[in-house]
DNA sequence: CGTACGTTTGATGGGGGTCAAGAAAGGTGG
DNA sequence: CCACCTTTCTTGACCCCCATCAAACGTACG
């Protein structure tokens, strides 16, 4: 049984449980991969209701036991990995169409926390019916070698942030990051609100939050963006561009 | 020189194949999951001739087409990406029984460069047989997924590094972690040869060559290790440990 | 044996961490 | 809608860690 937000729960017609696949949660798992449709609905049965996630509740905690990868339906998660002595460092910031939880097959435990940073919805995918699904249908395999690979890419482009870029590059960096993602889901590329603290920015960027406040204060001094409180104006992004490939090490 | 492996390079009957997949390159692959005589022998005829690299020679570099991922028989390598303005970073070490050329999966392209640090050999390991494979051998297919799935949560652990400690913590969090994994491959925990100079280690760890140089020395003033150019001797690692937790945020 | 590379160590300076205080925003309950 | 409180953010002052520059030394290799 697949419920569907914006369309209203009671309408649960095939047609409706397909498109829910497509258009929200699973966008990036299965649009760009070309299923048929008899495949897109064995897809769909393996995909339970949509799971409402409050503001500041938690998707999932280190140390829980692992059944489960989520696609973001719809909001903004962090993810974060608390060390042994009390530090948090945010891992990434994810949002709609993304799917969470892919640390978590290595032990079959939860690595990290995913908290939720605006009320979300999220699509839960029990991981052995999609391994078992998977290996009926070899595009749907790839996909998913292809989704966990391109997740060790990311972590590459962040630890080339966090080893080499200056504050200003990693806030620059940051920002145009944030900015193509929202571009891609349809969203303004130039005018966007943050989802989270400047302090979780920080944990990300390896910053502590006042380096972050200054940094985008500069920003907006020199015209590059506009900051008000969480909504963030990119004014000039060539500039921000500029200024991460300048900085000649 | 290098160490000597276990098997001739020039006796490669298939049983000795087979020990090689067992033994060396494709320990974590193979050995721990429980595949039967038949299945490891439907594996060993995917992979082809351990392949000979000298040290400083490139296995793959970035941008070049991906069609295999590599299992190091034995040896070392340093895998790292370049930044678009030149700037290198070190986004891991690898050795014997590790995986490489995960992250290049996502994109059908490498993205990063692997560099044999000492004379090594390697497995190559066909993507599309070993796809095809797996999903004939539903347990292969799951250590695939949790193979890919550790390289995240690995690079999870550099970011936290790289995030939140400093350098001496760094130091001290990378000698254990090598003498670990030395240790797990029968080799000394306590005394053992880095195979990379100061400078890529300052690179994975977001630190100049001058600071690691600085920290090693500290160390052995303090007497928690003995330095000898790149021979290592680890003579208090409870120390180690502590420096790493007792540097509370 | 000499050149090149890697390493160590010192001196110096700056980027960003730390501490602190005040301002702004957001949430809550009356 | 307002008063109140908490959380988040901004800005300033200070200082420390580590990058930078520089020089000398050790080691490997042709």
């Amino acid at each position: 049984m697949t419920t569907t937000p914006h369309i209203p729960v009671r309408d649960l017609s095939l047609k409706h449980l397909r498109q829910s696949c497509v258009n929200c949660s699973l966008r990036e798992l299965c649009l760009p991969i070309g299923l048929s449709t008899e495949e897109m609905r064995e897809l769909d049965t393996l995909i339970t209701q949509a799971k409402p996630i409050k503001r500041g509740e938690a998707l999932y905690r280190a140390g829980e036991p692992f059944r489960s990868l989520f696609a973001i339906r719809l909001g903004f998660f962090k993810a974060s990995v608390i060390s042994e002595d009390g530090r948090e460092q945010v891992t990434g910031f994810h949002m709609t169409g993304e799917l969470m939880g892919m640390d978590a097959v290595s032990s079959d435990l939860h690595t990290c926390d995913a908290i939720a940073l605006e009320d979300s919805e999220v699509c839960e995918l029990p991981f052995t019916d999609m391994e078992e699904l998977s290996r009926r249908i070899p595009i749907l395999q790839h996909h998913f070698y292809k989704l966990m690979s391109r997740e060790i890419v990311r972590d590459h482009g962040v630890m080339l942030l966090l080893g080499n870029m200056k504050a200003e590059e990693r806030i620059a960096a940051f920002l145009l990051n944030l900015s193509q993602r929202f571009a891609i889901r349809g969203y303004s590329a130039s005018s966007f609100h943050l989802r989270m603290t400047r302090e979780e920015i920080g944990s990300y960027l390896g910053l502590k939050l006042e380096t972050v406040s200054r940094s985008l204060s500069k920003f907006q001094e020199n015209g590059l963006i506009k900051v008000q409180n969480r909504l963030i104006e990119i004014i000039n992004p060539d500039a921000l561009k500029q200024l991460i490939n300048n900085c000649q090490q």
